[in-house]
DNA sequence: ACCTGAACACCGTTCAAGT
DNA sequence: ACCTGAACACCGTTCAAGT
């Protein structure tokens, strides 16, 4: 494994165990065995290796998305099943969730966010899929998507803030989104 | 003004003008006159300045969804206010924004985040006239309520991060929130 | 190319005193 | 009660060298 490759599985690591701020250029040079200073050689600084780790996750939500859209099951099963990966990957890594869609470090600075676009573009493939399908409401793809995928950003980071535990209500994010999806059906029979 | 609240003052000030990072101890205490230690007299560490900071906001902001309740026009367009304020709110501090709705130092820790909670009652109570105005949908209010208002910070939390400036798209929060809202509409006349 | 030790300018936080 | 200076253990980052 290469030295860089080495360098941001630690960073993960710390990350996984102790959250972001236990993620210190000196912790993770240690943590490879190299002096406190030398990861300094592979990043440019703190914020790098960050990011570094973030694209390497928004790679692994990407094809798992990928994977999601190509089983044999009905488009709205599919977005189900989407939705509960990543409520499912910020309950498991809620450090890494944070890092890829709340940390600033990783906010917009040039061309770099492409790969924040990709998980995107592969739940919009899937609403596109539904709206096809007629489970999700004519409207424009982009923003249909950009709705859902901001909701259930909305409801884990609220739920992982305990900023939502508003008596019995949600206490999970996947029962809001549950509740989203029955909500968006264009076509409802009538309760139960 | 009593020092508290001068510190409290300070913090925000820095907060808005430096963003988190910017609201030191040091900082905090050399802008109201002190020396760099004193503020711990008043606030035990950083993590309860910021609190007394957003316990402020969240109060101001409990404040504002109240007067929007108080308004004489139709529930829904009180729902859209109050949203607006909210969006509004977090492009104008969006540092204070982070604090209150993301940032992990005002996380569950016992009662105090009853005050967190207060915004939410304002809104679920709009909620609930338009529910029974007929103009939401017909299920349990806490539900409704949290998903609307997760939708929104995801909103807004995904736009001020730049991860969704897919394309032309959601540009900005407010067009999210709009689509929302039309969505969320139990009967719909059909398109424009 | 890759690594090292020393150093700088910051932090949060604590402590022993001062008024 | 409220404030102070000195100190500790951290940071990120830089630099002059070493192999």
């Amino acid at each position: 494994m290469k030295t860089d490759q080495r360098l941001v599985a630690a960073a993960a690591s710390l990350l996984d165990t102790g959250g972001e701020s236990a993620v210190t250029i000196r912790a993770v040079a240690q943590a490879v065995g190299m002096s406190h200073n030398a990861p300094y050689k592979h990043f440019e600084n703190r914020s790098a290796l960050l990011r570094a780790v973030a694209f390497q996750d928004f790679a692994a939500l990407t094809n798992a998305f990928a994977e999601v859209r190509q089983l044999r099951v009905r488009p709205l099963e599919k977005l189900k099943q989407a939705l509960t990966v990543f409520v499912s990957y910020a309950q498991e890594y809620p450090a890494r969730y944070r890092l890829l869609y709340s940390d600033p470090s990783i906010a917009a600075q040039g061309g770099d966010l492409e790969a924040a676009m990709k998980p995107f573009a592969e739940v919009a493939a899937i609403v596109q899929e539904c709206q096809n399908a007629g489970d999700l409401p004519d409207v424009p793809n982009v923003e249909l998507t950009g709705l859902i995928y901001a909701s259930v950003h909305g409801l884990i980071d609220l739920q992982m803030g305990g900023r939502m535990r508003q008596e019995k209500g949600l206490t999970d994010a996947s029962k809001g989104v549950e509740l989203l999806i029955k909500l968006l059906q264009p076509l409802r029979d009538s309760g139960g």
